[in-house]
Parts: structure tokens; C-alpha cells; sequence
DNA sequence: CGGGTGAGCGTGCGGTGTACGCTTTTCGGC
DNA sequence: GCCGAAAAGCGTACACCGCACGCTCACCCG
């Protein structure tokens, strides 16, 4: 009956996420989606109760292009590493939204469908309903720390470097490995990680 | 010739620490910290910079009580697991500070004495320094998200329990999972995820 | 063609980090 | 024993933040 909206969560999503991707995640602020959108600040709160809700929503929007399909016609370590390849390469398009990801994970539809596809993979492999919770978990955690060791601490990037230049009496190996591992690219040292994991998880009672 | 500092930074990382167990990560703030030492706020940037450096001390603070002297008598494998439970610990006395710690932990002295005695171990079992590398990321990414999965999203806390209430029919198998989960300690979880990752190094060419 | 309902907005409040300049304290050298 | 230098410490002020509150006005239904 009354006025319609003129706006619907994912516009605000969108507008949040160009925010971010052009001004960075300090950048995003009320105002700033606001003006973004070309409407008051105070508007947006009739599309959304609070900050943290719009931060839920542009997660959502990051991870909703994730495809959650089991990868098929592969062994179930390989559609695992593809499942989580997935979220990386989605997440990595949107560097930015990283922290938001990380903190705000655990609410997402997205993440959820995703959670929901490595448990059947987990379920096929003949994991019991515990051990598919923890290797869930696990896997989650290794997830989110590679994103946040890529994109916040990446291995080319100027903490390495420091690292690098410490005293080689100080620090005999860290200062060795970091210059070296200033050239290992980052998608081979999330592959290396994850396979670590998966290679574990092989070796696992089911 | 000048007058004296009356604080020293150890003072003023306590300070802000004895903030965030009290009030919450929220309610660190430069007020709140100067309060806390019975300052005025501006005086604080006599010894820091801004607030991040401040943040870094903090972290530092409940870093510096991980005992880095490597566990002897042990495999090698035994020797990674029982570092890494020290610094899961360590930040377990202060749980507000898990952000923190994640965010700041590749500029901190602390973890650098870690990842150096880290990098031991690996070398003694024989990893070649390309490897090490890659192990030593491994292990952080998972204990970063490990220690984010356990306080910012336990197992037993509310967001599993959400999950748990989810209709089954969409969510066949996470709906189970999540009220399996809800009764794996904390501690058991960690371990369980780590002894993958451990399995896999073992298994891993060096 | 009126009336009700919610969209959209303007103002304002309490909070944040911190730039800037002033006052106060401490000391080594006379 | 005093004095001047230099840093410690502080007060004020600014720009920005999230958001509470109440107003106006556009829209749709009867």
C-alpha cells in the first residue's frame, strides 16, 4: 500500500563492495555507501539494521559466485582441493573483503550451500559423521588462515622482505627461508598447504 | 638532560591488555588505555606512534610468554605439536586479543623467536629450506584460523547451535554435523586438525 | 480523490583517533 | 644553587564515525 522500495539488499551489497574495492576496507563507512548509491545516509538503515548486517550482505554477495557442484569425476581429495580452490580464487577477486570474510563467515548462506557440498565429498569418502565435522573444521581453519597469510602477510610481500634483512646470527634459518620464500607464488603455497592437509586426511581413519 | 619517561612501553602494552580482558576488544580505545595508567589521552603518543603500534604491543605482550626453546626428547612431529599448543595457550588467557594477534602477528619479535625454532625442527627432520618454507606457512595459516574458529566461532557457541536448527531437508548432512559438533572440545578440535597436517608433513617428501 | 503507511532525509549526539601548541618537570653545566 | 634546554605531559580542537529520532512527502488502496 504505501511507498515502494526503490533499492534491494543487493544494491546495497554491490555499492559497499565497489567501496571497498576502490577506497579499500577503511574506506567503507555509512556515508560512503550512501553516497555511493546517491541516496542520505540515514536511508540506508531501511534496507539494513546495521553496519555488521551490510558487512554480512557484501560477504554474501563475495562467496554467492562460488560454485558449490561437487567437482565430479575426480577422487574426493581432488574435489575438495577444487572446492576450496573455489573460495580462494572468489575471495581474491575482492581482496579487500578479506577481514570481512574471515570474521563474518560462520553467517553466510553461501558458505553454508559450500559446507554443505565438502560434507557429502567428506560423507562419499566414508568419513563418520564426527570425523567429517572435524576435517571440516580443519579445513575451514586452513582456509582462512591462507587467505588472510596471502592477502595480509603475502609471501612476496614487504614482511618477507623485513624478514629477509634480519641478522643471519640472530635469526640463522628465518632470515634464509624468507628470502626464499619470496619467490614461491602464492597460489603454489596455498596448493602446498592444502595438500599437507588432504594428504593427512587421506592417511586418517574414516 | 631532559625529563624522564615515567612509563615504559611493557606499561603501557599491560595497560591496554588489562583493558581488553576487562572491557572487550570494543572497548580498547586511547581513552580507555590512558585512564587505565591514569594519564591524559595525548600523552600516550609519547611512547606510540598510533594506535596500531599500540596493538602490536599488545600482541607482543601475550606473545612473549610462549616458551620458544624447542621440546626434547620428542619426534620431531611431537616437537611442531607441542609449539604450537604453546602459543594456542598463550593467547587463550586473553581471548579478546585473537584479532589482534591475527592481524599483527608477522611484525611481532615474539613469533619471529617462534618461527625461527619452528624452522629448526623442520631442518632436523631433514626438510630442504623450499620445504621448510612451506611447512612453516602451513602450520601458521592453520593455527591463525584455528585459533579464529575456536573464539570467534566455537564449536559449542551459538552459531553451531543455529546450524544445528537448520531444516535437514536443505541441509541433510550440516544440520547432523552441526549437533555432533557442538560436543567436540575445543582442545580436541585443535589437536584433531593438526594431527592432519602433521600426518601430511610426515608423509611428505623433505 | 482523500488517507494511511512506510520510504527517504536532516539534524544531532556520543564516540573515535590524533594534530597542534602550551605548560611543567627534570636535569647538566655554570 | 641556579638556569636554560629539552623532553614529558596535557588541553583543546577537528574530522570522522555509527546511528537515534522525528519529520516530510510519495505512493497505493479504497
Amino acid at each position: 500500500m504505501p511507498r515502494p522500495r526503490s533499492l534491494t539488499p543487493q544494491h546495497l551489497a554491490t555499492a559497499a563492495l565497489t567501496v571497498i574495492d576502490r577506497d579499500g576496507l577503511a574506506g567503507l563507512s555509512m556515508r560512503a555507501v550512501a553516497t555511493e548509491l546517491g541516496i542520505a545516509t540515514m536511508s540506508l538503515y531501511r534496507y539494513v539494521p546495521d553496519r555488521e548486517a551490510l558487512e554480512r550482505q557484501v560477504v554474501d554477495l563475495v562467496l554467492a559466485g562460488v560454485d558449490t557442484a561437487p567437482p565430479a569425476g575426480q577422487p574426493w581429495q581432488r574435489q575438495l582441493a577444487g572446492l576450496l580452490e573455489r573460495v580462494r580464487t572468489a575471495v581474491a577477486a575482492h581482496p579487500g573483503t578479506v577481514p570481512l570474510t574471515v570474521t563474518h563467515r560462520h553467517t553466510s548462506e553461501a558458505v553454508r550451500q559450500w559446507s554443505e557440498t565438502v560434507l557429502g565429498v567428506l560423507a562419499a569418502a566414508g568419513f563418520t559423521p564426527r570425523r567429517r565435522a572435524l576435517a571440516l573444521r580443519a579445513l575451514l581453519a586452513y582456509l582462512t588462515g591462507a587467505l588472510q597469510n596471502e592477502h595480509l602477510a603475502p609471501l612476496a610481500g614487504e614482511g618477507t622482505t623485513a624478514l629477509a634483512e634480519l641478522p643471519p646470527d640472530a635469526y640463522p634459518l628465518l632470515s634464509g627461508t624468507a628470502s626464499e620464500a619470496a619467490r614461491v607464488p602464492a597460489a603454489e603455497e596455498f596448493r602446498a598447504g592444502l595438500d599437507l592437509l588432504l594428504s593427512g586426511l587421506s592417511a586418517a581413519p574414516r
